[in-house]
DNA sequence: ATTGTATTTCATTGAATGTTGAAATTCCGG
DNA sequence: CCGGAATTTCAACATTCAATGAAATACAAT
């Protein structure tokens, strides 16, 4: 009766756009639904991320995307296949932007682990960066990645594109943190989540509770107090230098 | 034509049981669909916890309690005041006890202020210590719970339950912490919910990311870690008398 | 221009959704 | 044991849901 779901990534496009070796002038150009898919991709990560995946339906998606609701099944194959590519898209470019940060960080730190700072600054910033300057995609997109780490269902839709990231970033800790157990970096990479994410989340708490005093959309105030906070949590673990 | 959720909890029950003034032997002892309501929360409660509010029919609901599906509208008005009980009865437990013990710590702290890992303890033992003792139905509370934090509707459904106690612990801290600018103590509160929240639900993550090394359900390991790392975290934020 | 393919439209499927009203039942105080 | 309220049952409501199949359209290459 479920199956479905956990198999529908294989099969997706049921029947979808072929790749022909080449499509117009060699080049692989923008076809004639791309202009669709990246409507129905953006109207997803905004509604998604207002209401919840289960919040939400397929007519209110094609609906704010402007077209045909069975459009989205011919360009995704199902609904968590859209959710799948709708998160895929932008973590692809997080992460690469990330692990670039991260070996950059270690170039500086030379001979040396780079510090934790340095570290969690090379996580964090990649895509909170974009939360202040990028359009407002990334501010949807946040929304919902926030909701993913919550529900076991939405954990194994989108397991493949998140953990390679995590399990780069627990290595790195580790090699700056030895003295740390394994068990504390997983645990603290854990937090590191947890605490990023009510930062991506913008749900008008912080602002209710604090009567106006902080702002969620006050990113960059919101980084200041979060990588210090990290990494203190983090360097409790026991780093021995320093 | 959605006016009702927002104002459904006002005219909850709409033919609901009228609370006479003594009911059976004079004191108000248990009455008859008095069951029936406490299978449905805990059928509720797990329900949500597993696939989030929208992820859950109420015909599932009644299925799982092994009632008629008319009672949930009969005992509680509607869906969203079916979670604002299922939350409430429980938060009302774990609020109490939490100023319980941030009392306990001011009284043994004396004349000083508690410490940091003093106040961080009061608040997340009486939760996360149930998650250990506590009956199985207080996991399932814990995980409906780590979801609310990121919708707004499910803010605004809770958050006349959850905002005293966040309040309450957000003045202690500042008085712990009187260097701290108050922005740096919300955020504070905020990444310790953060924290608190990836150890209350159980997705399975920490044990694929750790390759079975951690499991969610080591709560007692959890809080290990989780204490030490809020702790420090927030006293990076300016404790002057160490 | 015509053929073949990619994309879009339209209508509809069958099932599932929350909620409601009225009848049937249960139970307690009298 | 009876009258009345509290609770439960049953059947249906009117929507909405994701998904599909077939016909219609647009487009690129030949």
């Amino acid at each position: 009766m479920k199956s479905k779901s956990a198999l529908a990534r294989k099969s997706a496009r049921v029947a979808a756009p072929k790749s022909k070796p080449a499509a117009r002038g060699d080049r692989s150009v923008a076809r004639r639904g791309d202009t669709t898919r990246l409507s129905i991709l953006n109207a997803a990560e905004r509604c998604f991320g207002e209401n919840g995946f289960d919040g939400v339906s397929l007519r209110t998606i094609t609906e704010v995307a402007g077209v045909d609701l069975a459009l989205v099944n011919y360009h995704f194959g199902s609904k968590d296949n859209l959710l799948h590519e709708v998160i895929a898209r932008r973590a692809r470019i997080v992460h690469e932007e990330r692990v670039r940060a991260l070996e950059l960080a270690r170039h500086e730190a030379g001979a040396r682990s780079p510090s934790v700072e340095a570290i969690v600054t090379a996580f964090l910033e990649p895509l909170l960066r974009r939360l202040v300057d990028g359009d407002a995609g990334w501010r949807h997109y946040c929304n919902l990645a926030s909701q993913l780490d919550v529900l076991p269902k939405f954990i194994a839709l989108t397991s493949d594109v998140l953990d390679p990231t995590a399990l780069h970033f627990i290595n790195a800790l580790r090699l700056t943190l030895p003295k740390a157990t394994p068990q504390s970096i997983y645990w603290g990479y854990m937090f590191l989540i947890g605490s990023m994410v009510q930062v991506m989340s913008a749900t008008g708490r912080i602002e209710r509770l604090s009567r106006g005093l902080c702002r969620s959309d006050d990113i960059e105030g919101a980084l200041r107090e979060l990588v210090p906070f990290v990494s203190a949590g983090l360097r409790a673990f026991g780093n021995p230098a320093k």
